[in-house]
DNA sequence: CCATACTTTCAGTAAATACTGAAAGCGGGG
DNA sequence: CCCCGCTTTCAGTATTTACTGAAAGTATGG
């Protein structure tokens, strides 16, 4: 297979699969051209390449810079910023956990807790109260999980874990 | 908090919650709906409760029941299909990591498969194939890291991992 | 302190996704 | 063997979500 093909059904393929991980498929896509990409990328570069809009492409930068995605790039004697993708594996990984982490499990964690505290003694409030306890339970258990892996280093951890399981 | 009310906002929750676990929300609401009752719930009880059409609910449970997250159950007398939530989290959660694996992570693993013969001997060359070579290893580890999960005993596999992290 | 080169914002619009409801399909009972 | 009660399907429609592009904002150099 030719480098540029490979390039962009990498490319192509990343966006697809960010959209199924809470990261727009057009997000995914620029980190996916930054990724494979050894020169730092302004803007128009983006723009060009993928052929969507300068507000696109400014809105989404910032997206992945706020993720730990992709970094600004000051290139000296050069106006424009310019953008590199953050290409260790590990912490792509770490960041999106991160992300997702405090958009999802957290407030669920919350709601969790106040719904401990339903009234009533019948069998129906019983097992309520018996489905939350579980859900917390396992929530918890998520949440300090994924605590752990985004400290550890991710190489450690995965190898561990299937030394430990096989 | 009143029981209602309870059930009422964790319905509301957990389908917010399932649209960025690749369930939709209606799909997840419904789920909810299942956890919440101790009595089996027909289609007709669906459609009032959380107040959808007929062609909704009958899509939905049934990605549901092939999802592993709730199941027929036949009631004598009645012709009508009745069904239950799967209660117990650590099948919850395996049914969605599974699902989600087949959706994500396999079609990535098989292309990059393909992208590790991308041709060249430049720089820009050696740079993509890194960038594949990296990913795959962490596809292939987080694949079989996943395929672990659930295979063991959620419990064990938690606690296990936790002790081991602390 | 203006001109210029770039970045950011956001109202409008396009695209993707999910839902409705009516019609067709299916199977058991009479 | 056909009626009835229920389930399934799917074209049309609504809703949500993402993108565009032009205008406003900001900073730097002259």
């Amino acid at each position: 297979m030719e480098l540029e093909e490979g390039k962009e059904r990498f490319i192509e393929a990343w966006g697809a699969l960010g959209s199924s991980w809470g990261v727009t498929r057009t997000m995914a896509q620029i980190h996916a051209l930054l990724l494979v990409s050894n020169t730092p990328k302004s803007s128009d570069d983006v723009m060009e390449e993928l052929q969507i809009s300068r507000g696109n492409v400014n809105t989404n930068m910032r997206m992945l810079v706020d993720w730990g995605l992709a970094y600004k790039k000051l290139i000296p004697g050069e106006r424009k910023e310019f953008f590199i993708g953050e290409k260790d594996m590990s912490k792509v990984i770490k960041s999106i956990v991160i992300a997702r982490k405090k958009r999802e499990l957290e407030p669920m964690l919350r709601l969790l807790d106040e719904l401990t505290g339903v009234e009533g003694k019948d069998a129906e409030a019983e097992d309520f109260r018996n489905v939350v306890k579980d859900l917390k339970l396992y929530s918890h258990k998520a949440d300090s999980a994924l605590d752990a892996l985004v400290k550890v280093d991710s190489n450690w951890f995965f190898s561990t874990l299937l030394s430990m399981i096989k």
